[in-house]
DNA sequence: CTGAAAGCGCTTACAG
DNA sequence: CTGAAAGCGCTTACAG
C-alpha cells in the first residue's frame, strides 16, 4: 500500500518535488509560482488522492500536529463529555488527539506523560494528579504549549481552565441554609487537590458568612483508591455517625453516585429524611427520583477554553499566562425540597 | 528542545549508529554484536535518556504503532468504558489509540477513517455507521489490521467482536412473559444495523416462541439524529397510544434514559404502572428508584477481544476471520417487579 | 563482529 | 519563476 508521494506528482507534472511542495503548501503566490503550473499541480493532486505523509512532514518540521490530553478517567461522565469536546474542537485547526486516564495515579500520569513525549506530541492538555509538579515544570521549562484542566498547581503558575470550584461550594452551603436546613455534611476526596480544597473552602466560607456550625465530624473524606464498595461502605458508616443529619453534599459526581447508593442501603429516602448536593451533573442525577440537586460544570465552555488556550501557545508562542475561570451553575432540583422554611437573617 | 538521537550515542560510545540501532533493537545476539561494546551502549543509551523518535522510525518502517478507534460516541457510556479498555489494554502492546466519534453519521465517519489514514494508523477498531460498506471493504482490501466491534456489516466478512444481540433481545421477551406481563412494547432506532435488528429478532422470536402477540403497533423507532426533547417527546407519545401497555423494552442505552425521563413526564410510575428494561447497564439504572433491569454487556471481555484479535492481524498478518460473540447478561432489578405470576405452559 | 550508505517522504535555505 | 540538494532520525541490505 505505498501512498502515491509529492515525487510521482512533480514527476507527472513534469516539476520538481520543490515545486509541487510549494504549491501544495499555499505557498505558490508567495513563491511566484506561474498560475498554469500550480493548477496542473493541484489538479494532479486531486487526481491521485495525494495524501501528504504526515510521519515525514512531522520529522522535517519537528511537528505532529497531535496534542495529548490526560483526564483522570476517560469512562467518567465529566472527562468524557469534555474529552469529546475537545476532540471535535480540535479536529477544526488540524489536530488530533491522544488520550490517556490516570486514575489520578502520580505514576501513571509519569508514565503517560513520557509516551506524549516519545509521540511527540506538539501540546499538551493535562488533568495533573497529586504530586505532578516536577513534570509539569519540565514541560513548562521546555516552553511546551501546556493547559491544565479541572485543577492547576498552586506553586507553579501555568495556563489552565478551570470552574469556579469555590463559588460552587459557596453557592451550595448557602442554598441549602436558606431552605432551612442546619446540619450539614460535606463528603469530599482525601485529596489535597485545589479543585476539591476550593470546593471544601467555598461551602465552608458560605457556612461561616451565615454562622451556621460545620464542626470537623461533619466533615468525610473518601480515597480515590478504594473500589465502589467500600466507598458506599464508608460513606453510610459516616452517615450513621451524625444521627440528626439532615443534608448532605458530595463534592464530585461519583461520590454524588456512591451516596445515592449509600442512603439506599440504609434505607433512607432521599428529600425526606436527608437532602443531597452534588458537585457534577449527571443523567442519573437528572433523572433519579427524586432529581438531585447539583453544581453543573460548563463542559463545552471548558472544552472550548482549553483548545483555545492550546491554539494561541501553538501559534503564536504567546507567553502571557491564560488562566481561564468560568462560572459553575447550581441546578435546584426536587433532592433538597423537603422543608422549605425562611432562616431568619 | 533537540532529543538525543542514535548519532549521539554513536559518537560517544565511538562505534556507527548501525550497532546501536542493531543494540537498542534488542538485535545484538542476532548480529553478533559483542557483549562489551553492546552493555556499553545500553548504559550510554540509559544515562542520556535516549527515547527514539517514533516519526523517524515511522517513516522507515511504515508502522506507527498507533490504533484508531471508531466509536458512536465517546461520551456514551457504554463507548467511553470499553474506549478506556481498550487504551489500556493496547498500551501493553506498545500502541496508542487515536480516538473519534460518528454520531452515527457516514460523512462524519468516512472524515475519521481519511484522517487515521493521513495519520497512518496501523490498524483500525471500527464502530461502523449505516451504509459505511464500502469504506470498510476497501480497507479489507488493502489488507488493513481491522476489526469492527458493536456490530458488523453482513456483506462484509470481516473480524468483529459483538456481544449476543439476539440472545440478549430473546431473554428479555422470555422474562418478562414470565413474570406475566403480556402487552409489550418494544423502542428501538430506525436504523437497520445488524445489532439493533437482532435485538428485535431475539425478542420476537421469544414471544412467538411463547405464542405471545406483538404487532407492530408495538414496536416504535426513534431517529438517532434528533435532539434528546424530540426523542423523549416520541417515546410519550408513543406510551400514549397504547393505553393498556404493561412493559416496555428499550433496545439501548440512552433510549433507555430517554425513557424514563419519558414516564416521569406522563407521570407513570416504573415498577408500578409499567415495567421497564433496557439494554446495557448504567449507574443510572442500577441506583434509579426502582432500579432498572437491563441486558449488560461484557464491557472488559469486549475491550480485551478487540485488542486480542487486532493484535493478531497486527502480528501475524493472520488471515483468518476472529468473529466473537459474547454473551449478554440479563440483570433483574426492580423495575418489573410488579405482578410476578406464572404463565401457564 | 562492525560500518558506510541508501532511503523512508517531506520542507526549505540557497542558488540561479 | 523554478530546481538541486541537504537533512529530519531512524532501519536495514550489503559488504567486509
Amino acid at each position: 500500500m505505498k501512498g502515491i508521494s509529492i515525487k510521482d506528482i512533480a514527476k507527472q507534472a513534469g516539476v520538481s518535488p520543490t515545486t509541487v511542495s510549494f504549491v501544495l503548501n499555499g505557498k505558490a503566490k508567495e513563491k511566484r509560482i506561474s498560475e498554469q503550473v500550480s493548477k496542473k499541480i493541484l489538479k494532479l493532486a486531486a487526481k491521485l488522492k495525494y495524501k501528504p505523509n504526515q510521519l515525514a512532514r512531522g520529522l522535517r518540521t519537528g511537528k505532529t500536529k497531535t496534542i495529548g490530553l490526560i483526564v483522570e478517567d476517560i469512562a467518567n461522565n465529566f472527562f468524557a463529555n469534555v474529552a469529546k469536546i475537545v476532540e471535535e474542537e480540535a479536529d477544526k485547526f488540524g489536530y488530533k488527539v491522544l488520550y490517556g486516564s490516570t486514575e489520578d495515579n502520580l505514576a501513571k500520569a509519569k508514565g503517560l506523560l513520557e509516551v506524549l513525549e516519545y509521540r511527540q506530541v506538539d501540546g499538551y492538555i493535562i488533568t495533573p494528579t497529586p504530586n505532578l509538579d516536577k513534570e509539569i515544570e519540565m514541560l513548562k521549562n521546555a516552553r511546551k504549549p501546556m493547559v491544565l484542566m479541572d485543577r492547576y498547581l498552586p506553586q507553579i503558575p501555568t495556563n489552565y481552565v478551570m470552574v469556579d470550584n469555590f463559588q460552587g461550594g459557596y453557592d451550595v452551603a448557602e442554598y441549602l441554609l436558606k431552605l432551612g436546613y442546619s446540619k450539614i455534611a460535606l463528603v469530599t476526596t482525601t485529596s489535597e487537590q485545589i479543585q476539591m480544597k476550593e470546593r471544601l473552602n467555598g461551602f465552608t466560607a458560605a457556612m461561616k458568612a451565615h454562622q451556621a456550625n460545620f464542626p470537623r465530624k461533619m466533615l468525610k473524606k473518601i480515597p480515590f483508591s478504594g473500589t465502589r464498595e467500600q466507598a458506599v461502605d464508608q460513606i453510610s458508616d459516616f452517615i450513621k455517625t451524625i444521627p440528626d443529619l439532615d443534608a448532605i453534599f458530595f463534592a464530585t459526581n461519583y461520590l454524588g453516585v456512591y451516596g445515592i447508593e449509600s442512603i439506599k442501603q440504609l434505607g433512607m429516602t432521599i428529600g425526606e429524611d436527608i437532602a443531597l448536593v452534588s458537585f457534577d451533573d449527571h443523567d442519573l442525577f437528572r433523572l433519579h427520583t427524586p432529581s438531585i440537586t447539583c453544581v453543573a460544570q460548563p463542559i463545552h465552555d471548558i472544552a472550548r477554553n482549553l483548545i483555545q488556550v492550546l491554539m494561541n501557545e501553538l501559534n503564536d508562542n504567546n507567553h502571557q499566562l491564560n488562566q481561564v475561570v468560568l462560572p459553575a451553575t447550581l441546578i435546584k432540583r426536587e433532592s433538597c425540597s423537603k422543608r422549605v422554611k425562611v432562616v431568619a437573617g
